[in-house]
DNA sequence: TATGAATGAGCTTTCATTCAT
DNA sequence: AATGAATGAAAGCTCATTCAT
């Protein structure tokens, strides 16, 4: 069943994050997934091609949470806010997603054309900021360097906010995380 | 002698970077570095503690290159430009210790207290930053944020450059992109 | 299957003795017992576990030579008797085992808890002895006493036997064992 | 100067006991005894060296015990009374002399000629054992079945006070354990 | 005589992967 | 589909010994 699939996929979250991926035995994932290392090796051949798997599964997940609510929105304005904030519920919602790709994005472990095809799912956002900066509401410089400086910012507030987790509920400091992100990036 | 200590080191860098730190055997350290075995756990009794006091010693250089010229400027926004800069300039010339950090800044391997340590030689940084929010030229919000979201931005802005280093020469983009960054922070 | 553990339990008495405890790799005990190193790990976590649980099975085996033909005796002296001829059959018959207990009964390898179980093995002896001091027809001293000194001097002739191996096969010099064993304890 | 050997023999003689010869690296002898890893070797080429140099030392310094205050007793068994006695004493008073002999006197790492010079030690006693034997005052067997015998039982005796601190301080059980050694090769 | 940095062979243990059931 | 005993190459680390000073 599809069952033990997925249980081997969320422990293998679990552990990569806590212990590092080589320092996680496929033993161990099998073991705390409640299967044989036999059936671990039935769904995914290696080592690595669990994790290149995990790591779109984690990255589909991570999208779904960062455009929820978007289409509602009206101005490009209305919807880099709901993006910003999406993303700072998805850090604290889902943290061991978060985690995991602050240690694999970089990571050898991930194969370039996994990267590719993780970086395909950020389409949606790309389109907005593109037409953004078409239409001078934002910075009328390179999408490729808005969406990175964008994404770089996001990451440096949900890092702040990691360190001063009360602040996530101050709604005050929450409009002062966005206003720099606002600031960065509008034309 | 110091010398073989630092060709260690040195070499490690190297190969962490290229291989990552689990693929990377201490025995092939050893070898291109032109010592025995034996010698590397003379000098750092774990592979643990190698990492770690790379990581220092990795960070106290970086923080030579980004602080550089940095007391000739007089306004506060000549000091951050010069940061900004900077940093730019670090992650091209030292490509592995940018490399460096991305991989194992958020890795299981550095520890707590090295993390902590590592975090004190942003000192300078912080004051300035710090004295910027206190006299309305940045943003007056927690120091602490200021100084999260300046370094995602300029992590965002190296991953650009990184990916299009062609514009690395281009004056222009280099100011857009240092405009960003002014706009996000400024006061 | 059991037949693996047998085998690399049997091979490390033989090369334990033969070499000693750290002078046996487990790459050779593997070798020799026909199986991979693994495999060894597989049912000993550790080289120590190995040779802990060796000691118990090796103890359990001698018990059983020890003890054997004991219920037909009917007195205490002739029990005794028993014992120790048994005790010298065993040490020429199983000569690796006598030499393991020479060379690991007080060796630090052999951890607290399996010393003590191993000394279980020896409560129907004790049982013998206790009722013989009762009964006045051993010493009227302390069991433990009578049994350490009976030990103690089984393992004196054990020794002589075993560097004048022609009179094992003297009976009148076996009875002139037997006979100072019987004086130093008999009532 | 002597000092150091001295010191190092000392300090060896601690942690081969407390640890295993195999289980005490050189580098912690020449530590603890507060001398560089090179002074070690400078007067034992090797370890092997060091621990029969160190069973020869041992052995010399328990005769001294054992044979203590011998010549001022006239009988055969007030000699061999006072040898019981000293070896009790000696056990305790000597702690660490005596585990060294229980581990070593069986180990591989003795070679067969220091066992041999190890014997010769014991002519005294040995000579003891035969003028007894001859004169009817001890059993009239084989002088080396005695020997060896004696030994044992002494040796359990030291077990069983050892294992029994509080008894040793007690005459009437001392007493009641010299009896039987007496008993055993009495005449 | 004394030092201790340097060596490298060799150790125990790990772990991704296989395969007979 | 699922199991887990078995594998063996490879890892991190140790340590007796050397030698230039």
């Amino acid at each position: 069943m599809k069952d033990k699939k997925e249980k081997i996929l969320k422990t293998s979250l679990k552990l990569f994050v806590e212990r590092g991926f080589h320092n996680t035995p496929t033993s161990l994932i099998a073991k705390e997934a409640g299967v044989a290392t036999g059936t671990l090796f039935h769904y995914f051949n290696t080592k690595e091609l669990l994790i290149n798997t995990l790591y779109l599964e984690v990255k589909d997940n991570m999208m779904v949470d960062l455009t929820s609510n978007l289409d509602n929105q009206e101005t490009i304005k209305a919807k880099m806010k709901q993006i910003f904030m999406n993303s700072l519920s998805w850090a604290f919602n889902k943290p061991e997603q978060q985690l995991f790709f602050m240690q694999y994005s970089h990571s050898p472990f991930i194969d370039q054309l996994t990267r590719q095809q993780g970086m395909q799912r950020f389409n949606k956002i790309f389109d907005i900021i593109e037409e953004g900066g078409k239409t001078d509401v934002l910075k009328n410089i390179s999408t490729e360097m808005l969406f990175e400086i964008a994404q770089g910012l996001i990451n440096g507030s949900i890092k702040y906010f990691k360190e001063n987790k009360e602040y996530f509920e101050n709604k005050e400091t929450l409009e002062n995380a966005f206003l720099t992100f606002w600031d960065a990036i509008k034309g």
